[in-house]
DNA sequence: AGACTTCCTGCTCC
DNA sequence: AGGAGCAGGAAGT
């Protein structure tokens, strides 16, 4: 193996904050490697990442098999090669992190026309939006159906350490790049995966791999569905167009042409949008997604009292018209303010109001509006207050068609 | 179009 | 103790 040595990049935790970002449900395969040090393998290397108030620290570490030093090489080209290897690191830690929107400033923008993120948004600055590859997005958002985090983490694992190429180990645990789709198009895959514990997701990975490797070039279709203005690592960039209500062309066809994919639905297709190609304007609406749309944003009434494929659209259109462009980026704020993983930041917030309110009592009456939960039951969750039947938001869009399923 | 059922597994709850 | 009920859905009816 060949280690490099720790870089850095000045970065903000308000701009990034990879303890947050890295661990909301966005991606599934980082692990913290040490105390304060998180990894994964990616690229052909693993990549580790460390934090701190001014600065993003990064280092990779390569396989010794990696970089085959021509025998004809001079000191001069070996030299050259390391540079190369540096180069690239950088230039896809900046892509991986997505680091050119100001997050900062679209916090502001978010909370300025939105009173529910301006109150829920401070215990959360950070969390970017990562620019994963589109085909890992799939099947890891494949995966995550009728499923929590954790287990997709393992699976996901699972899938990487059957299938895809080992890279190296760090304290003796190995670090694997994702399966290609042709790894995962093999016909024993379906019944590995099944005795591996991915239940009905087992066939669903398998076919999709299946018809993504029958494509043609590999996962060049896939990445081809990508925004143009944050195309695939390595590829030309391109213009995207104007937001309107339902997402920009780009992002509606390839909304599309996920779904006639096996196992992927409106909101996995969503996820692979917003997390894998770039369309900043895709807000997946899972059951928490709904949840947070009927307190705090009043949805859940007349006909839309279910989430159905209209309503789903309704919800998505609301929030794009609310946060803007970026509507997928505000709504992986809030849903990370709801993740139970991070409640405890909601308890010190509470335990810091009731000591200000004890402070303060003599000055004026306090209304307790943080919404603090205590059971894990997310079903009862109360609507908001003053609800009029007028204020209801209704269904205004025609559901997008699901397009015809290839089958084989 | 919307409501309902089934699908795998692992966990919590009662 | 052990069976509902549920978890960051999709597909079929």
């Amino acid at each position: 193996m060949r280690v490099t040595e720790w870089h850095k990049l000045p970065v903000s935790l308000t701009e990034l904050c990879i303890n947050t970002s890295l661990r909301c449900g966005q991606s599934f395969r980082w692990r913290k490697s040490t105390e304060d040090e998180w990894s994964c393998g990616l690229h052909g290397r693993i990549l580790s990442l460390r934090q701190d108030s001014e600065y993003l620290h990064y280092r990779a570490i390569f396989p010794s098999t990696k970089p085959p030093t021509p025998p004809s090489s001079t000191a001069t080209s070996a030299a050259q090669s390391v540079e190369a290897d540096e180069d690239d690191t950088l230039a896809f830690v900046k892509h991986y992190l997505n680091l050119g929107p100001n997050l900062g400033q679209l916090y502001e923008q978010w909370a300025s026309t939105d009173p529910n993120f301006r109150k829920r948004a401070p215990k959360f600055t950070g969390v970017r939006m990562l620019r994963q590859d589109p085909w890992e997005a799939l099947i890891g958002f494949i995966c995550s159906s009728n499923n929590n985090i954790s287990r997709i983490s393992s699976m996901v694992s699972n899938l990487c350490l059957h299938y895809g190429p080992l890279i190296g180990h760090i304290d003796n645990v190995p670090y694997h790049d994702f399966p290609t789709p042709e790894a995962l198009a093999d016909p024993k895959v379906e019944a590995h995966l099944m005795k591996l514990g991915f239940g009905y997701r087992a066939k669903y990975i398998y076919k999709t791999a299946v018809m993504v490797a029958s494509k043609g070039d590999g996962i060049a279709w896939l990445n081809g569905l990508c925004n143009p203005e944050l195309p695939a690592f390595g590829e030309r960039i391109g213009e995207a167009g104007e937001l309107v209500e339902g997402g920009r062309d780009g992002y509606r066809k390839a909304h599309e042409e996920l779904l006639a994919l096996h196992g992927v639905g409106p909101k996995v297709a969503d996820c692979v949008c917003l997390m894998g190609l770039g369309w900043s304007e895709s807000v997946p609406v899972d059951t928490h997604v709904w949840q947070i749309a009927q307190r705090d944003y009043r949805f859940g009434k007349g006909r839309n009292s279910s989430l159905t494929a209209a309503t789903y659209t309704a919800v998505a259109n609301h929030f794009r018209k609310l946060w803007g462009k970026e509507a997928g980026w505000a709504h992986s704020v809030l849903f990370t303010a709801d993740l139970k993983a991070f409640s405890e930041r909601l308890v010190e917030k509470k335990v810091k109001e009731e000591e200000n309110v004890i402070k303060e009592e003599a000055d004026e009456p306090t209304v307790h509006n943080v919404h603090i939960k205590t059971s894990t039951s997310r079903k009862r969750i109360q609507p908001a207050s003053g609800d009029k039947e007028h204020d209801v938001i209704k269904v205004e869009e025609k559901v997008v068609r699901r397009s015809k399923r290839m089958r084989n």
